[in-house]
DNA sequence: ATCTCGATAGTCT
DNA sequence: GACTATCGAGATC
């Protein structure tokens, strides 16, 4: 056992989801992804968070990287499903997705936002956010636990910042989600639970301009670990 | 709270 | 040459 050195093995998240979770309908997946638990043990420590916020992406979408063509870029997504999708945008970010549909089919599930549960001090150095050592017990509960939110939305409430955090980038492309070897999804803890059907919220997804009326962004009314309102 | 804009580089037209 | 599944800062209300 090496769940001291937290550099391997489940270390209390959870075996990885199967691969025939990664096979349900995209949309469906894109629910199901909700409160499950997204590992990293890489080489300088180990993160994780609950996720929070997800989009999904098919093959006859627009806005899906994979509409027009098989590209180098978007190879992944044509792979087998539950891997990982992790691509360059905007000259400095990466966006990390869960690939679904069997092999030749490509679509896949964006993770917008994850809750922080561990890792959280490497999360901050890879942000670039200092740790606000004191925060003495003065304040009320209420307040203590607003600013947990606060930080954990600036830490992992988007795309771009949950790579940042995960210290994922192109190099973990590809990689098998369903080996707990290093990069997986667990399912929801059990005092947790997956997402109740009735309080998951759909709407348009963001930041892109084709295939907007498509209601595929999806998280938990009243989270506030998401990327926006 | 909401907006506008610049950064920065890979991908595709 | 244009666009991008983003983020953070600064202006404005």
């Amino acid at each position: 056992m090496s769940a001291a050195t937290g550099t391997t093995g489940v270390e209390g998240f959870g075996a990885p989801l199967p691969r025939d979770f990664y096979l349900q309908d995209t949309v469906a997946a894109a629910r199901a992804l909700i409160n499950c638990v997204l590992i990293y043990a890489g080489p300088d420590g180990l993160t994780a968070g609950r996720i929070s916020e997800t989009e999904a992406y098919t093959r006859d979408d627009p806005a899906c990287h994979a509409y027009r063509r098989r590209t180098a870029r978007n190879e992944t997504m044509f792979g087998p499903p539950g891997h990982a999708y992790i691509y360059f945008t905007y000259g400095m970010h990466h966006c990390f997705n869960a690939v679904t549909a069997p092999e030749g089919i490509a679509e896949a599930v964006l993770v917008r936002a994850v809750e922080p549960l561990a890792g959280l001090e490497l999360m901050r150095q890879r942000r670039g956010l200092s740790s606000k050592a004191g925060m003495p017990g003065r304040h009320p509960a209420t307040e203590t636990e607003r600013a947990r939110m606060r930080e954990g939305v600036a830490l992992c409430g988007g795309p771009g910042r949950l790579c940042q955090a995960f210290g994922l980038s192109r190099a973990q492309n590809g990689s098998d989600l369903t080996e707990a070897a290093s990069l997986w999804i667990a399912p929801p803890r059990a005092a947790v639970g997956p997402p109740d059907p009735e309080a998951v919220v759909a709407t348009r997804r963001i930041g892109i301009s084709q295939g907007v009326e498509r209601p595929w962004r999806f998280y938990l009314r009243n989270d506030p670990y998401i990327s926006r309102r």
